[in-house]
DNA sequence: AATAATTTTTGATCTGTATCAAAAAAATCA
DNA sequence: TGATTTTTTTGATACAGATCAAAAATTATT
């Protein structure tokens, strides 16, 4: 619990009274590696805090797995469009380890942002940051070779890149892994 | 500036009082047809809606310009994370047409925040579509032929497409000119 | 521990798109 | 309106990375 509350604390301040609405409203979750916590074409209800472990946003392209994006510890993992819109969408949300997290439901969000105005402050500034992380990937995707792709890759996701099955990588930065066991051989 | 006020109504219900200070704060200005709007390296400090026109983000890359994004009406334009967290970054903002917008400051907009809660939802909900926006448009730039990029371009753009150049075109798809000149041309 | 399933690596070939070069067309300017 | 600049098109060639195929290595299962 420390940590979510810790994370919401970066962006607001967290009064009393929020802390316990936070911490009543979310459950505490185990999931094994392997574990479909989302699946593709439902309403995304749930939005998941990962205190340890590492999910993995994916969608099925010609009937191959696509990852979208990896999650790890301190980061909130849902089905953003269907989460925020609660329409149903492409994505699957599946564990690449076993992961605890802390589950919101999208109810108690509603009622948070509706009796917390700092919760819409700290919904806004993360979503800021999202969009940040998405602009700098949208460029390095373009006019880059595959393998800067994958040096960019590991940078940016130093502490997880080596947690993370190579096949799902390459999918993520849009190579294939033939491509990506050259890269890594040195060839 | 009706145009404005509705688009905030989409979003959030305008009270009387929000409005004028909107109103207020808002200054009404127009931009000739390849005038610089914002420079690199310099802190983003406003926001343009734009009422009529089209405006474009770009970088530098190896010297040429990479077209990361166009904005056309009804639509606000700033360097994200420069004018988001105020510090330096990478992107221009030019009118690729004479441009008329609304201009706001972001001190504008922190008074906003600060003073009515519900402008943070406003800010919200509208960085949640941009959040959607950008993953589909990371989704279909992966395992995508040059043409598929294109028509999907094509699809989403679907009203600005021609009134943009084509090099600004092929560098935002991350292909050359060349190559969608050809595609373009049916070979 | 042995077997089965999955993931990664290696090899050979093919192809879409980049690159380089230059002509044609369109837009801008004096 | 003609001259200059910029943008787009066309052609020839080269290469990064895809694809197809199969072996090797790793991981999971009984």
């Amino acid at each position: 619990m420390t940590a979510l509350l810790h994370h919401f604390s970066q962006y607001i301040t967290l009064s009393d009274d929020l802390s316990s609405e936070i911490s009543n409203r979310v459950k505490h979750q185990t999931f094994k590696k392997g574990h479909l916590l989302h699946d593709a074409n439902k309403i995304c209800t749930h939005s998941y805090f990962i205190q340890a472990g590492l999910l993995r946003l994916y969608f099925l392209k010609d009937g191959k797995e696509v990852s979208e994006y990896f999650c790890c510890e301190k980061e909130w993992v849902n089905s953003p469009r269907s989460f925020m819109q609660q329409k149903a969408d492409i994505y699957y949300i599946d564990a690449i380890e076993d992961t605890t997290v802390f589950t919101l439901h999208v109810q108690d969000l509603v009622f948070l942002f509706n009796h917390f105005p700092e919760m819409e402050r700290y919904a806004r500034l993360s979503m800021g940051s999202m969009v940040g992380h998405f602009l700098e990937r949208i460029t390095s995707m373009r006019f880059t070779t595959a393998r800067e792709k994958y040096t960019h890759f590991c940078e940016t996701y130093h502490d997880i890149y080596h947690r993370i099955p190579l096949g799902m990588i390459a999918s993520y930065l849009g190579i294939t892994q033939e491509t990506l066991s050259r890269i890594r051989a040195g060839k």
